[in-house]
DNA sequence: ATGAAAGCGCTAACAG
DNA sequence: CTGTTAGCGCTTTCAT
């Protein structure tokens, strides 16, 4: 069933068909009225590969998240998807599992499938997969790689302010030595995140201690590791900020399974605001990293390239801010360690 | 740049590039290297809307879930893409928010877009879009409505073995009055699951008592809901058994707020085993639903109907087993109401 | 082993 | 206001 055959049970070319189908004003309104029943009648759904190829634009843009079980990435998707429908655009998803590898091959899938944007918020290092975009004229806008070119525009978070919040927080509670437990090594982002730390810490008049800075992996595990590490300091810190939520939870777990209470004896900070910091226990203080506007921003950035395919990219910015709750609470005195 | 381009430069046809990219047979090993060397010299990819104007398939299969924001689903996705990648299949998923006019317009969507298949994980009481799937002849997976068709399979989930584990557990711990916290109302996956319930109930040989079972939502917010109505009742269930590990949650939630102990005055028991079940405290006993089997069962029922359309579909079983965690334990001594 | 050509369904330029 | 037609890029039969 395609479009002659509506003209014909309608008596009218399939021109006139595809007219009515997009609404073009050139159509009388009578027989578009015809046109319309007899689709109606028929249940009608247009080829979109026809369309596609005509165009070279198929009206989905691509997503792709590097860990979809990582509670940020379904409600940021959520907002997305959302922004996508009602501007009558498809989402094609990947993960990467931070697999360099699979993003390679997501890349090409999407290439394929001719996707008018990519929305990439699993940059590594790794350049090769944005030029191949590149090369192909595909918008693009990535997450927080903080660098720009014709076609590419990126969303940065606003670390500063947020982490300059937390650490302001934790002062005023009477903490001294700070800890951080941050992302996977090699990542930009994860770059700018200690950075944003360590300036936040050097703001605030206290001293950035290396030691007190460790790798995760943006998992719950990576917490849980770098937590055990901390605990078995002989001087320890008296607050941890996480790079995101998942690490702040994990290290909470350790915590408590070593019986090491939380505020009591160490304060946790998160990072992103996911919804089970409040299911948690204690409910995770954290920087809100908000999704919705998050979302917007990508939409909006990939909008502006497809309009303006020759422009150059633009760089915004998503801030942060502090929630508190239960997981942070004034400084243990000053002693070695802890014990209860 | 198409195949014609790339035809030019390796002084061939357009014809043999296509056999050389779908590795056909047909062509001479050197000629074929020749037109390789030219394709990966100019970065061709192919364009996919083409092969699918022409074959009317896409190689995408799509996925509807109702909430991705209910862990459960991300984790299903992950292997559900996994299968698909393996399988050289895109993922066109869509999230329904239990909305009946969302999934009307995805899955017209999803026809436009000429999908292969669809796994529809939200399958509310309406069939109507099911029947719009149907005259399109495009293969439906669905999750838990039992009733199968050509070209519609179904897998089922098979509640009462492991409700009976369950109920057995706790029964084992002394609990006589065991409560119900279900999904929404009106559809018929949570019929299905009271039904199991039911059955559990009465074949371990306790009373099944109406008052104790409520609807919920499959949120945090209906097992908060539920929960909240439980413990205002005079004589109320000493355990309870909630749809799905989120209600479950929020259930645990509530009698923490109120300072009811759990497992100490009520055992509660989930429903999927998502990761949080051992995030959460005290660590939630609950009915693990395998997600990976789950996956491969709705890929596989896919496959066989992609591959003889004219088949009639199959219904296939998927079964949960409990995991014992740390949020049931002995019944409460039988008072008429708690209190510590 | 390779090429020529038709056709998948839709759209837009052009003609009327 | 409506119809005719070419062409988007790929695959595949049919020729050679």
């Amino acid at each position: 069933m395609d479009m002659r055959d509506i003209a014909k049970i309608a008596g009218v070319s399939s021109a006139t068909v595809s007219r009515v189908i997009n609404g073009s004003p050139l159509v009388r309104p009578e027989t578009a009225e015809r046109v319309q029943r007899v689709i109606e009648k028929t249940n009608f759904v247009p080829n979109g590969s026809a369309t596609t190829l005509k165009y070279g634009r198929s009206s989905t843009f691509g997503l792709i998240i590097p860990d979809i079980t990582n509670p940020f990435f379904p409600e940021l998707i959520r907002c997305f998807e959302a922004i996508l429908v009602s501007n009558d655009q498809d989402m094609l998803m990947a993960t990467t599992d931070f697999q360099p590898a699979k993003l390679q091959r997501t890349i090409r899938r999407m290439l394929i499938r001719k996707v008018d944007a990519v929305a990439l918020l699993a940059a590594e290092i790794e350049t090769q997969p944005i030029e191949s975009l590149m090369h192909n004229r595909v918008p693009l806008v990535t997450l927080d790689r903080r660098s720009i070119a014709r076609g590419v525009s990126d969303v940065a978070v606003e670390y500063l302010s947020g982490m300059k919040q937390a650490v302001e927080h934790l002062k005023r509670l009477g903490h001294r030595r700070i800890g951080y437990i941050g992302g996977s090594l090699g990542l930009t982002i994860s770059e700018h995140r200690v950075e944003g730390f360590r300036t936040a810490i050097e703001e605030a008049g206290l001293k950035y201690d290396p030691k007190f800075v460790l790798p995760g992996n943006y998992r719950i595990s990576g917490g849980e590791a770098g937590m055990r590490e901390i605990l078995a300091m002989k001087t320890r810190p008296t607050a941890i900020l996480a790079t995101n939520d998942l690490t702040a939870i994990g290290a909470m777990r350790v915590a408590r399974a070593q019986g090491v209470g939380i505020p009591e004896e160490i304060s946790i900070i998160g990072f992103d605001d996911i919804e089970l910091c409040e299911i948690v226990y204690p409910a995770l203080t954290t920087l809100r990293l908000p999704r919705q506007e998050l979302a917007q921003a990508l939409f909006r950035a990939l909008d502006v390239l497809a309009k303006h395919p020759h422009g150059r990219g633009h760089q915004s910015m998503v801030s942060s801010t502090l929630v508190i709750r239960d997981s942070t609470g004034p400084a243990l005195r000053d002693r070695k360690s802890a014990s209860k």
